[in-house]
RNA sequence: GCGUCGGUGCCCGAGCGGCCCAAGGGAACGGCCUGCAAAGCCGUAAAGUCGCGGGUUCAAAUCCCGCCCGGCGCUCCA
């Protein structure tokens, strides 16, 4: 397996600290507004490289926190006169459902920054007590110039990053140096508070993954990873915490990149901003034609997102889904098929260089191509390769061939494609074609093959 | 401004020194199949400037230099 790692900046190889296990922590959602798809990107992303190992054996052990308590949710409580809980347990809630919509794997743990305090003061602790962090009446902060390789992950000096430092945001007077940033922050006023032995406050943002990370998955643990736009301060941060913690961190950095809608960045200022739920509700379809699309494109690569492009996934997605159809209606026996090998060879490969989905994904399409080939001449090698693109698709979490929700409506429809298929034998077409057209305006699509009518929804 | 990543067909996007007269998906067109469709299969399209201009090399979309354009970071952010 060889991984880009954004602190080396170089594709390397990618040795878990215990061999057959892997250890990822990715950092998860503050949850104070509608999750969008930039969380569905960030999320799909290690959801699919966690599958992916687990496909290739591995014994994964995925961590993503949930930040529970930050400014955000503050603001947001006091402005709609609800407490800090009541806001992240609702916003929570909210992601959660957009996440399982998503067929993302929840996972194994997601610790709140709230249940972590005790950890976190802990940490702080250790800071002080070997002269990394000092303590002002603001807070404690650390002591950025006394680690040595701080800007290393985005590959930057003390001085490049110190002319950025406080350009645009007001110095915290409490600071020794503008670079100096916060791990316990006095409380204020209205504010949630936890107590510490610098006296009431809570936690600063990058502590908190910093605890978790360390705390669940252990020292040196094996991958960590975001959105590149976390990779300073957050990531810069929680790795100069644990460095100063005299801890070793993650041994590899991955992050995904951003996405674009119609061809500008996503934001809420320029209104182009699209929530998850938005673009499910726009089409049963599009929570697949979703992961299609991020599957197609590299996770390192700014993906290009608008309702065009969505509508086309919803093509290959039909693409996929219509060779089962088939398969099922020439009853291809693929469910016990063996793999054809040199499909999984060449998608472990590619899988295996920088998680290459794009080429993944042209190979499960190649076998579907094949696989339809087969079903029309009657090829014994049908099952095999059905049964191939399901597992490879599978194992970047993409479903295809399930089966159709049933409903009360489907005896009334089995009867009405029936009486059309015995009208085509009586070559009443006028007939035929009416009860097609009465079904195509209840959104049913007839297919016809050789074996006879199918139809779907 | 500084840093960084990128600009490939009608669209989305792989490729990153020879296997590329450039994967895969979508759209289009033609053929087969069909009663007609849909789905599927087969095939086609000057991708002739792989952002533009230089250069290196026997060989460049792939490396180097300059320029133009865009994303992201420098500020809460996936």
């Amino acid at each position: 397996m060889r991984i880009y790692d954004t602190l080396s900046r170089k594709i390397v190889d990618f040795v878990p600290r215990k061999e057959g296990a892997i250890s990822i922590y990715a950092c998860g959602p503050t949850v104070y507004d509608h999750p969008h798809l930039g969380h569905a990107r960030q999320a799909m992303t290690y959801d699919i490289a966690r599958r992916f190992f687990e496909w290739a054996g591995y014994d994964v052990l995925h961590v993503a926190n949930i930040t529970d308590i930050d400014d955000n949710i503050i603001n947001r409580a006091t402005r709609e006169g609800l407490t800090e809980p009541e806001v992240a347990e609702k916003w929570e809630a909210i992601y959660m459902d957009a996440m399982a919509a998503l067929d993302i794997l929840a996972p194994h743990q997601q610790p709140h920054a709230t249940e972590y305090v005790q950890e976190m003061i802990d940490f702080i602790q250790v800071l002080v007590d070997n002269g990394a962090a000092y303590v002002t009446d603001a807070g404690v902060y650390l002591r950025v110039r006394s680690i040595e390789d701080y800007g290393a992950l985005i590959h930057r000096t003390h001085d490049e990053l110190a002319e950025g430092a406080g350009a645009r945001v007001e110095v915290d007077p409490n600071k020794e140096d503008p670079l100096d940033f916060a791990l316990w922050k006095a409380a204020k006023p209205g504010e949630p508070t936890w107590p510490s032995p610098w006296g009431d406050g809570r936690p600063g943002w990058h502590i908190e993954c910093a605890a978790m990370s360390l705390g669940i998955l252990g020292d040196g643990f094996d991958l960590h990873g975001g959105g590149t736009d976390l990779v300073f301060p957050h990531h810069t941060n929680e790795r100069a915490e644990a460095i100063a913690a005299g801890r070793t961190f993650s041994r590899y950095w991955m992050h995904n990149a951003m996405l674009n809608i119609d061809g500008e960045k996503m934001s809420k200022s320029l209104n182009n901003f699209a929530t998850i739920q938005d673009v499910l509700d726009e089409h049963p379809l599009n929570a697949r034609a979703l992961r299609l699309m991020l599957l197609q494109t590299h996770y390192r690569k700014i993906l290009e997102i608008n309702a065009e492009v969505i509508a086309h996934a919803r093509s290959g997605i039909e693409r996929l889904d219509a060779m089962i159809r088939k398969a099922e209606a020439a009853k291809v026996d693929y469910a016990s098929a063996e793999l054809d090998s040199d499909a999984v060879a060449e998608f472990r490969t590619q899988m295996e260089d920088d998680f290459g989905t794009p080429e993944a994904m042209a190979i499960a399409f190649e076998l579907v191509r094949r696989a339809n080939g087969a079903i029309d001449s009657g090829d014994d090698s049908a099952a095999s390769l059905v049964a191939t693109a399901i597992d490879l698709t599978g194992a970047l979490g993409l479903r295809i061939g399930e089966t159709q929700p049933t409903s009360d409506d489907d005896v009334r429809i089995d009867e009405l494609v029936a009486a059309r298929t015995e009208a085509k034998a009586n070559k009443d077409f006028a007939e035929a074609d009416r009860i097609r057209d009465e079904l195509a305006g209840q959104g049913i699509t007839i297919e016809d093959t050789p074996t006879g009518p199918i139809w779907r929804r």
